[in-house]
DNA sequence: TCACTGTCAATCGTCGACAATCGACAAATG
DNA sequence: CATTTGTCGATTGTCGACGATTGACAGTGA
């Protein structure tokens, strides 16, 4: 009847909107986030902007340094390479479990989501389709069954994408992006798990070179330097 | 010349104390932990406290109700299963790039860290066993060279570790349990990818089956029950 | 007897404050 | 001039305190 009204705690609520700055590229990495700056922009005190920094920390979204303070994580292409690796791992353990747990219903709402892919590549909402890119393995991963794997990809979802919204755009064509899905309904609509292996691991496969070779081009993100960082150092002490 | 000491800050301590606590069964699967009494009981102020929470919690060894507190994560023989299903992942994921990357010197170590676990199996000491099998499984990642692997690796044995804590020892036979290794190393000499892998399949089934088994016969290890937990809820309010 | 309501203690979430520590800069030293 | 040492402001780590919320319990009424 009523649904549970769960009021959003302070931290997770702060977290959000410092995702969204990040993701925004309003917070660039490498920049370095002052608890108390952070904290009096949002009119609270320091003890849950802290709580939503470490959370952020959890994800890897954000690095600590002891003493030092938080920093939005800045990925190098190698970085940004193992945890596209990481990702293929999951989903192509996941084809498994997939084959065999997927119903009928679950095989039309996969294909009702390829051609929400195409619809939005067509009229070239690029942004929209990240989204709704990663929602369609996401629910490839909650077919799967495994809810730990599951919650690893969100994870893994999210560290991605912010990485993507710095590049921008991923794909050059996004009807082309929305056709390479193709291939996966076409297995699973065989239920073949080992061909769906090999079409997941090209398609994986695509997706990662492409961004990462954005990265690896890109003079951006320079590596973590330390100590004293040199972006937005500490403001210069007065005489 | 001089290493680098790093002073351990205060919530790792607080959370290596509960670990370990948790290890020795001293704080058992669904107890509450509370803020205030472990702050007492170590001579801090609850913040470093609810900072090695959480942290542990990110850990996937508590978990948090908003507004109720923290309490010790209580494993279902399910969510084992599906961590152990994580794990192969990982594993059989990590066979490929394992072989490529691995040296002669590699090989050798692991070599000895196989004759260990069966000096360890043979002289009856199954604790110290369980460390060293994890230690040899760990090398495996780190060869792999995929350090985001790794981190993963770490949590999940952390995890599994505390859960086998509790089950006492996972073996009846340590002997064997050595000697399962064996087939592992074969195909690691003989480089052979296709090979380690399914005996990697084999030997975690096993110990997947071995420990689940033992925790689905176990009355034990209740589900988490929400609202007002049955194990040490609440003190009774005076009248 | 049973269901409901009001009260209460315990505990969490949040706050402001203080001390410890860090990096940057200037002065001192050779 | 290069290197070391001392000082300073900024920021984090930690603390004790207060209000808000929760679950347990006793009391009330049917």
């Amino acid at each position: 009847m009523f649904r549970v009204l769960e009021q959003a705690d302070l931290p997770s609520r702060i977290a959000d909107q410092v995702l969204q700055a990040i993701g925004d590229g309003l917070l660039r990495p490498g920049e370095r986030v002052t608890e108390a700056r952070l904290a009096t922009q949002m009119g609270t005190s320091r003890a849950p902007v802290r709580e939503a920094l470490r959370l952020l920390e959890s994800q890897g979204l954000i690095v600590s340094h002891p003493r030092r303070g938080f920093f939005v994580k800045s990925y190098n292409a190698d970085e940004l390479a193992e945890t596209y690796d990481l990702r293929q791992c999951l989903e192509l353990h996941n084809a498994e479990a997939l084959v065999a747990r997927m119903s009928d219903a679950d095989l039309q709402r996969l294909e009702a989501q390829v051609e929400l892919l195409k619809t939005l590549g067509t009229e070239g909402r690029s942004q929209e389709q990240v989204v709704e890119d990663y929602a369609f393995h996401r629910m490839l991963c909650e077919i799967g069954g495994n809810s730990r794997i599951l919650r690893l990809f969100d994870q893994i979802a999210t560290e991605l994408r912010s990485g993507i919204a710095l590049v921008g755009r991923i794909y050059d064509d996004p009807v082309e992006l929305a056709r390479s899905h193709d291939p996966i309904i076409d297995a699973l609509r065989q239920r073949d798990t080992e061909r769906l292996r090999e079409e997941l691991r090209e398609h994986l496969r695509d997706a990662s070179t492409h961004v990462i070779d954005i990265y690896r081009k890109w003079p951006g993100t320079p590596q973590d330097v330390l100590p004293g960082h040199p972006l937005e150092g500490r403001p210069k002490a007065g005489p």
